[in-house]
DNA sequence: ATGAAAGCGCTAACAA
DNA sequence: TTGTTAGCGCTTTCAT
C-alpha cells in the first residue's frame, strides 16, 4: 500500500505509455486535455508523488537555491532570509542555507557541498575572513549563477545586492557632527568586506568635509561580536582625547555599547552621541533609543530571492545588472541629539 | 574542460570499470588500496565531482534533512536553526530550510514539497495554526524519521525536543509571587501549542498554591508578534484590578510590553513586575533588565540533529526516546525585583 | 579483487 | 496525439 508508485504503474493501469503519463503530470500541450484528466486523476487517486532524484538527474536541475551566511541567528541575517525564502517558495525553489560562521574555511566546503547538491543558483554573503574567492571559479565555469548579497565581492558576471554604504557612513557621521560632536570614533567589522571598508570611508569623508584631523585613532576595527564589547568600552576609556560621538557599524553592537559606557558612568547622548547601523529591533529598545541606519533586509531578501529567480527562467540576464543598490536612510532617534529638557 | 566527467570517464581513462571506480570512490572494502589509491588520484586530478541526482536516485536517499519552522526571522529559532546546521553539516548534511510563516496551509506545503524534495528526515516547530496532523502521515508512511522541536505535538513514534514549560511558567509566576505580587497577567502565546498551554498551566499552579484567585482575566492570548503589543498595553490599562505582575510567553514581547508601558507612566518593577521568556539578548539591553527563563536554544537544536542524525545512521531507536526534555532556569533580573536604591 | 549488466524513475528525441 | 526507446550517472547483485 504505501509501495511507491512510479510512471510505469500509472502507465499500465491506464494503458497508456509512461511517456503520456509523464507528459501529462508536466501538462504538456501535446496531450489531450481528455487523457491529460484521466491521468492526472488517477495520479491524485493512487497518491502518486513524482521522485525528484529521478527528474533531477534526467533534467540536471534540481529547483533548489543554495544560501550561504555568515551566521544564521542573527536578526539581520535572518530577515533577509526570510525574504528569500517568501518568494522562492512562492515560485517552487528550495532553499539549501548552510553558514559559514564566518570562516573561509568553511564557506569553500559549503559552497563545495552545495555545488555538489546540485543547486541551480547560489546566493552568498561573505565571511569576514575570507580573502580568496577560488572556491567560486566552479560556479562561473559551470555556468550556475551566483549572487553577493550584503557582504559582498566583485566578481566578473555576479551581480551585488547592496546599500551605498559609504554614502550611508557619510551620512550617519555628518549627523554626528553637526550634533555637535568632534571627536569621533568609528567601530568597524573587518575591513577586508567592502562593506566596512566603504562606511569607512564615508566616515572619513564626513570628518574631511569638516575639517576635522583623521588619525587611526579614529577607527576600532572589530568582529561586532557583542561578546567582545569590552575592547571598544576600553577603548574609549582611555581615550586620550575624550570621545565624543560614536559610529558603530552595527546596531547590536551599539546597543551593548550603550549599555556597557552607561554602567561606567558615561551618559548618552550627553557625553557620547551614537549612531548605529541596521535599524534592529534592539535600536527601539535600548534606551535612549539608538539613531541607526535603515538597512532594508527583507526587501533585500525579496530581490534577491527574484533577481535569481529571474535570471534562472531566462527572463532576464543578470550579467548585464551588476549591482543592485537598494535605499538606506539615517534615522534620528535620542542617542544621537541634544535632550530638549 | 568544464564537461563533466563522469566515472565512466575514470573508468576509460584507468581502464577499469565502472563499478570499480564507483567502489573505489565510495571506499568499498573489496577494493585492493592500490587500485583504490589510483582511482581516487586520477579522480582528484581530473576534478571529478559525483553526481549526486545520480547517486540520490540509485540510494534513494538524499543527505539531506528537511525543516519547517514558523519564522526564520527570530532570535529563537535562528538560534536553533544554527545548531541543527552546525551538527547537520559536520556530519554532510545538508539542510532544506522552509517557514511556514504560521499558516497551517504553508505548513502542509512545505511539508509536502519536502517529502517530494526526497528528505531523508524532518525536523519541524509548528505553526500556530496547525490544528490538523495529516500532513505528517506521508512521512511516518514512508518511514521518514519525524522529530518535533519547541512547538511539538505527541505523535505516534515522533520524538520531541522541549524543555518543562509548565515548571518553567510555574517558577517564573511563583518568583513573582514571592515579589509581592497579587494580581497577575499572563500574556500568553496561541494556547493551541502545548508550549503555551504548559506555561499557563505553570502560570495557574502557582496562583492556586498561593490561594489567589484565577479568572479569565489573568489570561491575555496573544500572537506575541509586537506588531500587536498595543493589544496588551489597553488590556493593562483598562484592567479593572490593577495588575502588578506580567509573565510573558516572549522575551521579545515582554521588553516591547516595558517600553511601552514606562511610555503610558508605569514604572517597572515599581508598578508591574514583569518577567519574560527565552533569555533572548533583548533581555539584558531592556532596562530594567528583564528576568526570565532561559531557554537553550542553540543546544535544542544541537540536540535536536544530532538525534535525527543518529537516528538515520541506525545507532539508535528514536521511537524509544519518545520526549528529551532540556533544562531552563529562571533569571532573575531589575524587572521583576524591587530595587534597593 | 574486479567486471558485466540490470536497475533507480523520469525525460525527450524520434517515430508512428 | 501517443508510443518507443535511449539516456541521465551511480549502485549493486551476480559472475568470474
Amino acid at each position: 500500500m504505501s509501495k511507491k508508485v512510479t510512471i510505469y504503474d500509472l502507465a499500465e493501469m491506464l494503458n497508456v505509455s509512461p511517456a503520456t503519463v509523464s507528459r501529462s503530470l508536466n501538462n504538456h500541450p501535446s496531450i489531450s486535455d481528455k487523457t491529460k484528466q484521466r491521468i492526472i486523476l488517477k495520479a491524485n487517486e493512487v497518491g502518486y508523488r513524482t521522485n525528484k532524484f529521478a527528474a533531477n538527474l534526467s533534467n540536471q536541475k534540481s529547483n533548489t537555491i543554495g544560501v550561504i551566511v555568515p551566521k544564521l541567528n542573527s536578526y539581520f541575517m535572518s530577515t533577509i532570509l526570510a525574504g528569500i525564502e517568501k518568494v522562492a517558495n512562492k515560485v517552487g525553489y528550495s532553499l539549501i542555507i548552510s553558514q559559514s560562521l564566518e570562516s573561509e574555511e568553511k564557506e569553500k566546503i559549503n559552497a563545495k557541498t552545495l555545488l555538489d547538491s546540485g543547486v541551480d543558483a547560489l546566493l552568498i554573503s561573505l565571511a569576514n575572513d575570507t580573502s580568496d574567492y577560488k572556491h567560486f571559479e566552479n560556479y562561473t565555469k559551470r555556468k550556475i549563477p551566483l549572487l553577493f548579497f550584503d557582504r559582498v565581492i566583485d566578481l566578473p558576471n555576479c551581480p551585488t545586492i547592496l546599500i551605498d554604504n559609504e554614502a550611508a557612513g557619510y551620512e550617519a557621521t555628518k549627523h554626528l557632527i553637526a550634533q555637535g560632536c568632534s571627536n569621533l570614533l568609528h567601530i568597524s567589522g573587518n575591513l577586508q568586506r567592502t562593506l566596512y571598508a566603504d562606511r569607512y570611508k564615508g566616515f572619513k569623508h564626513a570628518l574631511l568635509e569638516n575639517q576635522l584631523k583623521i588619525t587611526e585613532t579614529n577607527l576600532l576595527e572589530t568582529d561586532l561580536d557583542p561578546k567582545n564589547i569590552q575592547v571598544a568600552i576600553d577603548y574609549i576609556k582611555n581615550s586620550t582625547k575624550k570621545i565624543d560621538g560614536l559610529f558603530v557599524a552595527s546596531d547590536n553592537f551599539a546597543a551593548n555599547c550603550i549599555k556597557e559606557l552607561q554602567k561606567v558612568g558615561f551618559k548618552i547622548p550627553e557625553d557620547i552621541k551614537v549612531v548605529g547601523f541596521n535599524n534592529d529591533p534592539v535600536s527601539e529598545i535600548i534606551s535612549p533609543n539608538l539613531s541607526t541606519i535603515e538597512y532594508p533586509g527583507y526587501k533585500m531578501g525579496i530581490l534577491a530571492g527574484e533577481s535569481i529567480i529571474a535570471h534562472l527562467n531566462g527572463s532576464i540576464n543578470l550579467q548585464s545588472t551588476n549591482t543592485i543598490l537598494l535605499r538606506h536612510k539615517l534615522i534620528v532617534r535620542e542617542s544621537s541629539t541634544q535632550q530638549p529638557e
